[in-house]
DNA sequence: AATTAATGACCGACGGTCAGTCAAAAAATA
DNA sequence: TATTTTTTGACTGACCGTCGGTCATTAATT
C-alpha cells in the first residue's frame, strides 16, 4: 500500500471510475475482472480487496452513472417552468433517443439484467432506491402544479400509476424492436394529463 | 440418408422438455450444458446439433413454457363472461401469487434478463409474438365489451397504453421489494377502467 | 517485529469444438 | 434377390480457451 490508510470506499469508487469508458463497447457482461484490474492498474486479486464478486463492480459502476444521471436530471428540472414541460422530461428518459441519453439508457438495460437474472437482494434495493427519488420529484413536480393551479388535486393519487407506466415503457423499449415510445407516450399518457389538467 | 432421419425440430423439443424441471432449482443462469446432455440422455457435443448456444437452449425451455402459458390463458378466458372480469385475468398474470403461476413469471423474469443482457434479435422478436398475442386476445376483450354495450368505444384506444402499463407492472414486481401490485392496479388501472366503463 | 495491503500464479467450472466412431441406408456387385 | 461395399450424418467425449475467484507469498507501513 502506498498511504497509511486505504478508504476502502474512495477506492472502489476509484476502480469503478477507471472502468467507466470500458463497459461502453461490449457492455458489463464482456468486463472481465482481469480487464477491471489491468485498467485500474492493480492486481487482480487486489480487485477483490474492494469488491465482493465481479457483480459488485458493476454495480458500483451503475451507482456512478445512475448518481450523474439524477444530477443531470436535476440540473434540466431547475431550467423548466410548465409543470407538463418538466413532467416531458420526467419521460426524456424513455423518449430521448440521442447518444448521450442512450448511453445511460442502455446502462439501465444491462443493469436491470442483472437485477432481473437471480434474487439480489442488494440490487433490487438499490433499485427501488432509484425509484425512490424519481418518485419524489414527481410528487415535487405535481405538489408544484397543484399549487400553481395548473393541476386539479386528484393528479397526486395517480403518481405511482405513472410511474408504473414510465416503467413500462422503459422494458418495452428495452426488450421490443419498433416500439414505438412516443406514439405510445402521446397516445396514452397525454389523454390521461388531460383529465388531469385545469382548463382555462 | 443414412441412419433414420431426425427431425431437428422435435429432437430440440425432445431436449428442452426433459429439462423442464431442471430450471426449477436453481433457475436457468445455473443451468449447464453438461447438465442438459446428460438429462437428455445424449452426448455434450450433439446437443450443440440441435442448438447453437446455451442460450438457444434456453430460448426452447421458454418457448414451451409461454405456449403452454397461452393456453391455459385461452382456457381460463373462455371460462368468463364479464368484460371487467376477462380484464383482470388479463392481468392476473401479475397479480396471481399461487406457485403455479410465480413459476411461469419467474420463467418470464429470467427470460427477459436475457433479453435484456444484450441486443439478441430472435429474443426480442419472440417477446414481440408474445405481446402480440396478449394485445389481440385484449383487443378482442375490450372489442366484446363494445359490442355488449359495457364499454365506450374509445377503450380501443388505450389498449397499447394498458399493455405498456401492464409491463410496467411486472417489471416493477421483478425488480423491487415490496412492489404491491395490487394497490397499483386497483389505484390506477380500475380508474382509467371507470372512465371508460358505461354506467347503468 | 507485526500488521496490513498487494499480487499474480493457480484452480476449477463452464461453454464450445472437433476429429473420429458407428450403424443405418443406398449403391454396387454377383 | 442376396450380399458386399460405400456413403452419410447422428453422435460422442476428450480437449481447449476463458474467466471468476482464491491463496501463499511478497512488499510496504507502523
Amino acid at each position: 500500500m502506498s498511504p497509511k490508510k486505504v478508504n476502502k470506499d474512495d477506492k472502489r469508487r476509484e476502480v469503478a471510475l477507471s472502468c467507466f469508458d470500458l463497459i461502453h463497447d461490449g457492455g458489463m457482461k464482456k468486463l472481465t475482472v482481469a480487464q477491471v484490474a489491468k485498467t485500474a492498474g492493480i492486481g487482480k486479486g487486489t480487485v477483490y480487496e474492494y469488491f465482493d464478486n465481479k457483480e459488485d463492480i458493476i454495480f458500483e459502476i451503475i451507482n456512478i452513472h445512475i448518481e450523474e444521471h439524477h444530477k443531470e436530471f436535476n440540473k434540466a428540472v431547475a431550467k423548466l417552468d410548465s409543470t407538463l414541460d418538466k413532467l416531458e422530461l420526467f419521460f426524456d428518459f424513455v423518449l430521448n433517443d440521442t447518444e448521450e441519453n442512450m448511453q445511460h439508457f442502455n446502462g439501465y438495460r444491462e443493469f436491470l439484467s442483472i437485477v432481473l437474472s437471480e434474487d439480489n437482494f442488494k440490487m433490487k434495493e438499490f433499485n427501488c432506491h432509484k425509484d425512490e427519488f424519481f418518485r419524489g420529484e414527481m410528487v415535487k413536480i405535481l405538489a408544484e402544479g397543484i399549487a400553481k393551479g395548473e393541476l386539479k388535486e386528484e393528479a397526486l393519487e395517480l403518481v405511482d400509476g405513472i410511474m408504473t407506466y414510465q416503467s413500462g415503457m422503459a422494458l418495452r423499449k428495452m426488450s421490443q424492436i419498433n416500439y414505438d415510445a412516443k406514439k405510445d407516450f402521446e397516445g396514452f399518457f397525454n389523454t390521461i394529463f388531460k383529465l388531469l389538467e385545469i382548463k382555462k
